[in-house]
DNA sequence: CCCATATTTCCATTATTCATGAAATATGGA
DNA sequence: TCCATATTTCATGAATAATGGAAATATGGG
């Protein structure tokens, strides 16, 4: 992921109802949830969620399908996942001492399916 | 992590000046770097440098330290790590195959001391 | 105390972001 | 085609952030 990417999505993700949003999309996937729906779920007016949604597309953050009148929107997790990889390659520079303290607090949540017995 | 310091930490982050310190700064543990030579590195003023290092201050994300004439600055990777673990559980939020892979994609470079063979 | 170094604070300017009413666009039904 | 629904785009004002010159503060050496 290249810095101004990953400029693009933290700008993206630093704003409270933008985190709202996102939180709100990863929880409701894959589903998604239409533009209207998350209006009215976060509170704020439709236009005003307009905005925001475009702001976290162009981040790569979330993806949209139109669905009739509706259109859809998705979290987009492998790119969250990219972001995710790149702040904490930072963290870990090859010291993997510094972070090593991270994956344990995450691993009891989300075993990785290889090192897990089969 | 609270929502609102989550907040501070992502728009502390979300700026090119900011990102690169506190890359810097990590790379730098556990030493540290005097503001002056944060300055000269990254190539702004000193002053603007300060705005910056406040920022970053106040969104918990560094700490510093007088040495002598100059202020010693280091990252808080503790709380950095709250950060990524808040973003994070998001994304397992229960389901962990969703952020299974990331897990995977960063053990190799960072092996939870717990599970590896002894 | 006086001076040099290191950093911060103050201030003004410029740039960016946020919010929202109003208008425009897209879809589907009668 | 006309209408209702869903969403976006446009225009504008208000708020916030970024920058850097100048001055202020803190430290250590003589």
């Amino acid at each position: 992921m290249e810095s101004e990417a990953v400029l693009a999505a933290l700008s993206a993700l630093a704003q409270e109802t933008r985190l709202a949003v996102f939180r709100m999309l990863v929880r409701c996937e894959p589903d998604g949830m239409a533009a209207g729906d998350l209006a009215k779920t976060v509170g704020v007016p439709a236009n005003t969620m307009s905005v925001h949604l475009n702001v976290l597309s162009r981040a790569g953050l979330i993806s949209s399908e139109r669905h009739s009148r509706s259109i859809v929107y998705r979290a987009d997790l492998d790119r969250f996942r990219a972001l995710m990889t790149f702040m904490l390659k930072d963290c870990c520079g090859g010291r993997s001492e510094i972070c090593a303290p991270l994956i344990a607090d995450l691993v009891p949540c989300c075993p990785p399916k290889e090192t897990v017995d089969g």
